[in-house]
DNA sequence: ATGGCGGCTCGCAGCCGA
């Protein structure tokens, strides 16, 4: 069994312990980590390696920045989508153990009518066409993040509230499928396709007691893997720490190699 | 209707996230 995990951390600096002992308890083989908000020389990694992980980081202070954690060897690291030029650092893929990797942290999009909103559908585009290029080789993909879309209404505390608003809206979701339509496998709701499950909750309004929130952070699979996938969970007791990410882990358990 | 919170920055207020 291998496990695999995903979390946007905002902030490793500050969430670094939390961080170390989230992988004592889970001791999951791969995290793909997003919203590091360091430079990658500044992230401390000595305690990360002692509990036996090898690491790759493209880091960035402030803003962005991504890592993949892993107890297999990492190789073939990738910075970046090859499709779509950007100085933000959302994107770190790596081979492990015969699977290809891909840890994505994308935009945001602030509000729909902000050029934010429209570098977010161009930088999904470019997404969807580094995706492709890999579907053509015959080692698995796993793509995990935050991707900042909630495909359904299910995956949204107050639909109506959240109608036609950033993360939710029509051409996002658009893009979401454009995503699964290249044999990729949303796979939480395919082992649970109706519930709904939440990975952020708002810092503010005790969003998380209330449990408004909304599911943005997925792991999409190829489809020849889905039959493999045992599980999937979100950590939910990591949300309820003292200052906590705002996001939860997502955790997905499956047969390989 | 607004801002709520919490992270960042050559900070002490403003930007951004989601």
């Amino acid at each position: 069994m291998l496990s695999i995990a995903t979390w946007n951390v905002n902030s490793i600096k500050i969430r670094l312990p939390q961080v170390l002992s989230w992988l004592e308890v889970h001791q999951p083989d791969i995290l793909a980590l997003q919203e590091l908000k360091q430079d990658t020389h500044c992230v401390e990694t000595e305690a990360l390696r002692a509990l036996g992980y090898q690491i790759a980081i493209a880091g960035q202070p402030t803003y962005n920045g991504v890592a993949i954690l892993s107890k297999h060897p990492i190789t073939n690291v990738r910075i970046n989508l090859p499709t779509f030029s950007d100085p933000q650092q959302r994107v770190l893929s790596a081979e492990v153990l015969g699977l290809n990797i891909v840890n994505v942290y994308v935009p945001n999009g602030q509000s729909i009518d902000s050029e934010k909103y429209q570098y977010k559908l161009a930088w999904l585009e470019g997404l969807r066409q580094y995706l492709q290029m890999l579907q053509t080789h015959d080692t698995p993909i796993v793509v995990l993040g935050d991707f900042n879309i909630a495909p359904h209404n299910n995956d949204v505390h107050d639909p109506l509230a959240w109608e036609g608003q950033v993360l939710v809206s029509e051409r996002e979701r658009e893009a979401w499928q454009a995503l699964l339509n290249l044999g990729l496998v949303d796979i939480y709701r395919t082992l649970d396709p109706v519930n709904p499950m939440y990975t952020w909750w708002d810092y503010r309004q005790m969003a998380f007691r209330r449990n408004h929130g909304l599911r943005i952070d997925h792991i999409l699979v190829s489809k020849s893997l889905a039959p493999q996938c045992k599980n999937v969970c979100v950590d939910k007791d990591a949300r309820k720490h003292e200052r906590p990410s705002d996001h939860a882990p997502v955790l997905l358990t499956l047969a390989w190699p």
